[in-house]
DNA sequence: CTGAAAGCGCTTACAG
DNA sequence: CTGAAAGCGCTTACAG
């Protein structure tokens, strides 16, 4: 089946290109005679733009791009990305806009795929799981892409000068909720809490893990109870076996997410541990199994749907040239649930 | 910073628009001569060709859609999603293509994703999430797009006669798993047997319960110990909760995904059952948290990434007009752990 | 308020 | 093997 165009719709409705398009960006004024003409037509023909030439017209794509590059078995237990995603198209869906997605494996792919977007493909991307000295920012700059950056932290903690500027930071910050959990946590009586950290390189599990010191600091407690973690499954069975295998062991455990803590916590249940009355466990995500565990899983809700939404219009008004530096977005709120408790009383 | 153009490095290369194109495109043979002072002018100037201007230029987008209507908290706990993403990336990367994605809350807004597709901005879309007399492949003849559909049994079995023709399907079973899964806990000794089912208007879900049904059938048990469930962890946790109540209760549980039959678990802890010597449980989708529990989860690989890439291969064929009305992918298979054993003695 | 025309940056018959 | 030209389907100054 043959596309129509607008070329036909102008036909069929007696007037010029010009003015089909014109009605219906509302650019310029039409006639109230015209304009529905225009519309009849266009309904009869079952006309809609092709976006490739509009594109190709305006040097808009009216999509934007996003990247993803974590190995499968963490992309799919992180509840992030799709609340993230899914906060992003409600805002693409009102602009008639659209995401281009790459989930890849290595740095070479992850260059290659922004390499693709760079050729007319997408106005603009969105950069997650920023590292420190993040090498996507020059390569942005190399590529002429326009970008946005979600960081957990101010753009001078985590840039080198030169690529500081041009990329608009949307703040999310992370640390103050886990001060949040410490605090809970010393209140309830416990002295010895661990954490298990995210991926060091990542700037938000970097936040997270030094948030944690600082906060065992100020309540004059071991602030080196930290053992670092990857963000899966594995990972969090193996660090919890740990750190309980010390003598004494920890009577609370923070962890930098929420994967991490139900391995934890299944692991700590299968040591014939009680959660809480031996063990107090924390996330970090609020994915939706925690609040259903029994006991359910004190955890922290990270807004993504909200930092998505926010993501987009910065980087929409980025596009069209006029974003702020730095956008602020709603901190992190501690959901509390069962598996905290105080800590056994021998302790 | 302004793009390059195919003519400034026709320009420099001192050749015509067409041998530039046709040098890259390697559709008509140009000579030893000119071929590297092309590439030179364009590695020089730092040239990739606008993907919108090619667009228009052949009718190609070289984009496919994806739009996943699910809510939320489903599709973040489901890791069917970003392994069929991640395999579908595999494929378009090769080719150079990319994939947009849209997530949806509404039948109306899945609509309007649809119809922004086919404004010229994907060759094809691929659909999941299968239900019975999907409306899905009418809309898709209506709105003049290219399509494949994955399901979990043969499209007479799924769609009114008008709607079969056209949308090649890609498909991939549940069944056996689930027959296996029975077999393995009727072997084990188990005699009551209940099924946690997903959604049942997705033809998936309703697939594995019907499988269970007739599983239990041929061993000669109750085939009616089948409940609703809708693949939340909440869902997982209320249904479990109920079959505990009854008595005598089931002493295994067969659940439709991992989330839920991870809920259950829990819920099962805390009821002070031992998993697996009071109560067997399995899972469906291989999550990763359910190898690191403690006990692990048995539970059922679908290979996603695999299915993923040959839905995106189809497709492509599909789009080039060439695609057999049917492709089968390997089947899911069981992965043994030890949430299950034998039951109860007194049993 | 409307039309005629140029232009976005490619690809692809058509000649030679 | 290569060039000149038309065309993909829009948008947008420029005139009127």
């Amino acid at each position: 089946m043959q596309r129509t165009t607008l070329s036909q719709v102008a036909a069929q409705a007696g007037v010029s290109k010009g003015t089909v398009s014109l009605a219906y960006s509302g650019k310029r004024p039409v006639s109230d005679e015209t304009r529905p003409r225009i519309f009849d037509a266009a309904e009869e023909l079952g006309w809609t733009a092709s976006e490739s030439a509009r594109a190709l017209a305006t040097s808009r794509t009216a999509t934007i791009g996003l990247v993803i590059a974590r190995r499968p078995e963490v992309i799919s237990t992180d509840p992030f990305f799709p609340r993230f995603i899914a906060g992003c198209e409600a805002v693409l869906a009102e602009a008639g806009m659209g995401l281009l997605l790459s989930v890849v494996a290595t740095a070479e792919d992850e260059t290659a795929a922004y390499t693709r977007y760079a050729a007319g493909r997408v106005d603009g991307v969105i950069l997650l799981d920023v590292e420190r000295d993040d090498r996507r920012p020059r390569l942005m700059r190399e590529l002429g892409l326009t970008a946005v950056m979600l960081a957990p932290a101010r753009p001078e903690r985590l840039l080198a000068e030169d690529d500081r500027d041009g990329i608009p930071v949307v703040l999310a910050e992370n640390a103050t909720a886990i001060s949040e959990l410490v605090d809970l946590l010393v209140r309830a009586g416990h002295r010895r809490i661990a954490h298990v950290s995210g991926p060091m390189q990542y700037v938000h599990a970097a936040e997270r893990s030094e948030a944690f010191a600082r906060a065992m600091t100020e309540h004059e407690l071991d602030p080196d109870l930290i053992v670092d973690g990857d963000f899966t499954a594995a990972s969090g069975r193996a660090r919890t076996a740990e750190l309980l295998d010390r003598t004494p062991r920890p009577t609370a455990i923070v962890y930098a997410n929420d994967v991490m803590a139900i391995a934890g916590l299944s692991h700590a249940r299968s040591r014939s541990l009680r959660i809480p009355e031996d063990l107090s466990l924390t996330g970090f995500d609020d994915s939706d199994l925690s609040a259903h565990l029994s006991p359910g899983l004190t955890s922290v809700s990270t807004r993504a749907a909200a930092v998505g939404a926010v993501a987009v219009r910065t980087l929409l008004e980025a596009v069209a040239g006029n974003a702020p530096p730095m956008v602020r977005v709603d901190g992190p709120s501690v959901i509390s649930r069962e598996s905290i408790g105080p800590p056994p009383q021998h302790d």
